[in-house]
DNA sequence: CAATCGTCCTGCGGGC
DNA sequence: TGCCCGCAGGACGATT
């Protein structure tokens, strides 16, 4: 669930909280989220390292680390990091503990266990499909017309919900922003990519980095459970046109706002505002 | 090759 | 009240 928002949302409160700080080490409760390594080699390579930066690629984390190493953290659903005070307050999910010099404990904790935690050579990460297929960062300075152009241009046979939920195309949006963004728009969600005209093109790719960057702003929306790092909800949910207002009246023409399935995915959308 | 579907997992809410 | 079923979704692997 979380999406490029609270993603975002998640890494700067990290780099205030132990950006620069020190793993003394780590306590593996549930190995259930660790990818490609053993609970012990876990252990042992962040025992000692210095967290050097924290950046947000796509929806993922990464810790860059010394020594070459770094370590990737994808969310996915239910991941969440946030600071006990002491080890007894730990959340019943908590899965990995962080042993911090300066800051004390750092808790990662996952109810549905879908999260997926890495640590590798920073030269073996970038390896990972996920990251070598990842769209262009539609808040970063890479994001520009021409490039959104041809990327509607290659995908052109794609409706308009899977191309924005297509994570190789732009990365970060999920399904509660596809939805959003396509109302904002005023576009179809179940329309060809290659069906719009040029005002709908640049329509869409302004609103994308509209909608994320608002997102943003408001530390992301708050659906089933995210929470920041400080376990305080987003504040964007209230500005939901669309997402989870199934029957509930559209705010611009009061029609009522229909669900449907997509590649098994909900989507919701107003039919008289969005053509 | 691309499109679609099932899978992982837990909590919650609807229905009876 | 309590139980059962279905649903929620990011990304990947299997299948068509």
């Amino acid at each position: 669930m979380p999406e490029l928002p609270e993603v975002e949302t998640v890494k700067n409160d990290l780099k205030n909280l132990v950006e620069g700080d020190q793993i003394l080490f780590v306590k593996v409760l549930n190995p259930c989220n660790l990818k490609d390594i053993a609970e012990k080699d876990f252990k042992n390579i962040l025992k000692g390292k210095k967290i050097k930066t924290i950046s947000r690629l796509g929806k993922s984390l990464k810790f860059s680390l010394n020594s070459g190493y770094a370590m990737l953290v994808h969310l996915k659903m239910t991941g969440r990091f946030y600071a006990p005070q002491v080890i007894d307050s730990l959340d019943s999910h908590t899965h990995i503990i962080f042993k911090m010099k300066k800051t004390g404990w750092l808790a990662f904790s996952d109810i549905r266990k879908f999260g997926v935690v890495y640590v590798k050579r920073d030269i073996d990460l970038k390896r990972l499909p996920y990251l070598q297929n990842l769209g262009v960062d539609p808040t970063g300075s890479f994001y520009k017309l021409d490039l959104f152009k041809k990327l509607v241009n290659k995908h052109g046979r794609k409706n308009l919900k899977v191309f924005l939920l297509d994570q190789s195309i732009v990365s970060g949006i999920g399904n509660i922003y596809a939805s959003e963004i396509l109302f904002k728009s005023g576009l179809n969600p179940l329309r060809a990519v290659g069906s719009l005209n040029l005002r709908e093109i640049k329509l869409l790719f302004e609103n994308i980095r509209l909608i994320l960057r608002k997102a943003i702003k408001y530390r992301g929306t708050t659906s089933d459970n995210f929470k920041d790092v400080s376990g305080a909800q987003g504040g964007f949910q209230s500005l939901l046109k669309v997402y989870a207002r199934a029957d509930e009246s559209c705010s611009v023409c009061a029609k009522k706002i229909e669900r449907i399935v997509q590649n098994g995915r909900s989507t919701f959308y107003c039919t008289l505002c969005q053509s």
